[in-house]
Formats: structure tokens, sequence, C-alpha cells
DNA sequence: AGATTTGTTTAGGCAGTCCTAAAATAGCCG
DNA sequence: CGGCTATTTTAGGACTGCCTAAACAAATCT
């Protein structure tokens, strides 16, 4: 009833909506890897199923029941991530791919399996939240960057801002998503910080600081 | 490039070769649950990849390019039934279903993974044997059921008989791959020997019986 | 505003796998 | 052997998901 192509997109679409509102078949197309037109193919689609909203050339959002397909989908990947490093001994940087595959085709009962034989676990291995069952995900209410103190280090989990070209200039400079960053300094009262991300570092407004969510690290991590 | 039907295709057409020569298209169709027509379009995909060799109104063969390929899936359909059974705790009745899907999607990181992780098994979960990586499956020489004492039991792992005949008389009294057996009464010289299978038992010429592979079952089982 | 650029949707096709119906072939029986 | 029956193949469609090219809409620039 609903193919492996359509769960995807509905994955795809859950994770450009984190990032901010409305999704546009652009957007979403290149997320899939597939032509624009494609995207609004399947879109059109999903929309025939109530699992998305569709305003022809104002983007897309998830219904109520597409969330929560793209969740359990979701559940599956982080829960075969998290087993896959921790049972079968990947390295983090393979688990992603092979839980890609595998995560359309598991059934319940594996899910279930895996999840226990892990003790219930609640977050993958980068740290990100695994949802319930029930399709419920509990939100970490992450950190805002321009409150970490110097020589903190975390992961950059959320980048929002109203302004495009603020985004654009922080996409430049490496602070998007899935960036490990590191306070380097920061001015007293609402001045600036200095921050880390690759090789490099960066001075940033604190406002602008303020609409970086980031997962902090534990100090005694690598 | 190899699509998972095909994998399927050459998986079922590898399964009913073992069974007796060549496949015949009606067959491979009902193992496959389409329709003949559909059998045939795909058989003549593969002969055209050669993977098979397809006489027409004769039936089909596997070539070895195709033998290893059903073989590799086949390897990775065991392996997963051992290790959901033996890793997951999965009932024996369960693990079928769930690793027809899985096989068609692991990588072979994941096969080597699990292969490693069960101490290197040569037999899945129901004694039939795991193909090697390298496509080489050590048939297990069974024993012929004319060779069983009166008290053993077995399981029926291959009939052969050029005689179609003989084929249906035996299938229709159950005496069919996987069907467990036990040898009642054995007459001595070549006499015939009393086997039940099921509820019911039958009388068999000891020329018959030598046609039917069987793997005993230690004394000590169920 | 008008023109250009950018983003989105429609239209028309292609490939893969399935189907049904009809034609071709093989096997069997009188 | 000739004809019946069962099996197999061919022919023609349906459906999904992808593509390119063209039409359309919105945003941007002058």
């Amino acid at each position: 009833m609903f193919s492996q192509a359509m769960q995807d997109y509905l994955k795809a679409i859950y994770k450009l909506q984190e990032q901010g509102g409305a999704v546009s078949t652009s957007a979403l197309a290149e997320a899939m890897g597939v032509a624009a037109a494609s995207a609004t193919g399947m879109v059109k689609k999903l929309a025939g199923l109530k699992l998305v909203r569709h305003h022809p050339y104002q983007g897309v959002v998830l219904s109520k029941a597409g969330e929560k397909m793209a969740l359990e989908v979701i559940r599956h990947h982080r829960l075969l991530e998290l087993y896959l490093a921790e049972a079968l001994g990947y390295s983090w940087d393979k688990v992603h791919e092979e839980a890609e595959r595998l995560e359309h085709v598991i059934s319940e009962e594996f899910e279930e399996k895996i999840f226990e034989a892990l003790g219930r676990p609640t977050r993958d291995p980068h740290g990100d939240p695994i949802p319930a069952k029930d399709g419920t995900l509990v939100v970490a209410e992450h950190d805002r960057l321009s409150d970490l103190e110097p020589g903190a280090t975390g992961v950059i989990r959320q980048v929002s801002d109203s302004d495009a070209e603020v985004l654009r200039y922080l996409g430049i400079r490496g602070l998007v998503p899935d960036a490990a960053v590191e306070v380097l300094e920061k001015a007293p009262f609402n001045g600036p910080l200095t921050v880390k991300t690759g090789e490099t570092s960066h001075v940033l407004g604190r406002e602008v600081a303020s609409h970086i969510r980031v997962e902090a690290r534990a100090a005694d991590d690598a």
C-alpha cells in the first residue's frame, strides 16, 4: 500500500520541515536526488493519500498521519543505527547507509526485538532522539549556541532564522546541522562569540548564535 | 543492475532445480505466486543476462553465474534465519518471513558481521547447509531413506526419480522435501520398508526408498 | 510596470514487473 | 495419424517511479 519510495519522501519531508516550516518541492527533489518534476508528482500522490498538505507553488507540509509514518521510519532508522553500532560493531560512518536500506523492510517484531536488546534506548549514536512506538517524539530542548560557555563543544542540531541571508552566511561557514562546534571565546554581555567548526573559527553575533540549537557534548567526550 | 525480483526468481529456480532437473515455467510461476506469463517474461530476461539457459517449452536451468547469484541470496537467507533465531530470539516459524525480506538488502559487510557473530556456521536452523561466500555449497551427502533402521527418524531433503509416476505417488503420500519421516519396519534383504509421515504410514519398495535422501535426526531429538 | 530569472507544475516518455487473453506448441489418446 | 488438452509463449495493458522539455507562476531587478 505504501511504497518504499513514499516512506523515503515522507522521511525527507520530515527532516526538511525540522529545519524550517513548509518544504519546497525543489528542496525535496534535491534531498531525494531526483528531478523536481518527480518530487511534484510524488507530492501529489501523497496529498491524495492525505499524508501531506500541498498548496501548489507554496510547498508541502506533513499531515498528522504523514508525520506518524515518517516517525515510524525514523524510529526504525535510528534503532537500526544503534543496533548496528552496538551489537554488530559497525563504525559510525557506516551505520547510516545500511540502516537506510534496512529501515523499510524490518517488521514490527524485528523493531521490538532490537529495541529490547538495546535496553529500550531513546537516543541514537548521533545523539538524535528515537521516536517512540506510538509516534511520539520527545524533541530535545537543545541549548542555544549563544548559551554555551568557552571551551564547550557540541553538535549543531537546528538552524532557524527568518533571514535567508543569515542562513546562507552560516551555511558557507559550515555552521549547519550535524557540524561539530566549539566555543573558543565569548565576549561579556551581548558581545560576539568566537566559535570553531572544522579547522576554521568565526565570529558570530550573540543574536545570530541564539538561533543555532546545539547539542552539548559531555566534557569527557573525545 | 540485478533487481530484487531477479534474485527471487533465481532463488526459486535453484530450489526447484534441487528437487529435479529442469524447471518448468509454470512451476516457477507457482513458486513465485505470479501468472505463468510473468514467469516466462522474467525467464527471458534472465536468459538474456546469461543467468539461466532457456529452451522454450522445455524449462529453464541456472547457468554457473545464475547459480552463484542464487547461492549468494540463499547464504544471506540462511545466515539471517540463524541470526534472527540465535541472536534475537525469534521462534523458528517466524525467521523465514523476516529473512525473506532482509536477504535482498543487507550488505556484504552485514553478512560478514553476522557470520562472525554466529561463529562461522555451516548450517541454518533447519539443518540446511549455508553456502560459502565464494558460492560453494557443501551438499550434505544425506542418507538414503532405505538405509535407515527401524525407529530412526529424519527429514526428507531430496526426492529424485526418473519416473514422474513414482514422484507423484510419493507426493500424494506426503513424502516430499521437508517432511518428517520415521521408519517403522524394515523387511530383510531387499524387502519393503514401512515408514510413517504425519499421521499415516506407507509401505515403500526398497528401490523407491533409495531415491529419497533424508537427514537423520539425532536419537535424542524430540 | 515590464522584463528577466528562478522555481514549480504539466505533458509525454521510458523501464520494470505484473496482469489477462489469445496464439502456439507439446503430449497423449483413440 | 489427427485431434484434444494442458502447458507455454506472445501480445497488449496497467501501474509505479523516474526522466526531459515545455508551460506556467512568482519573485526580483531596472
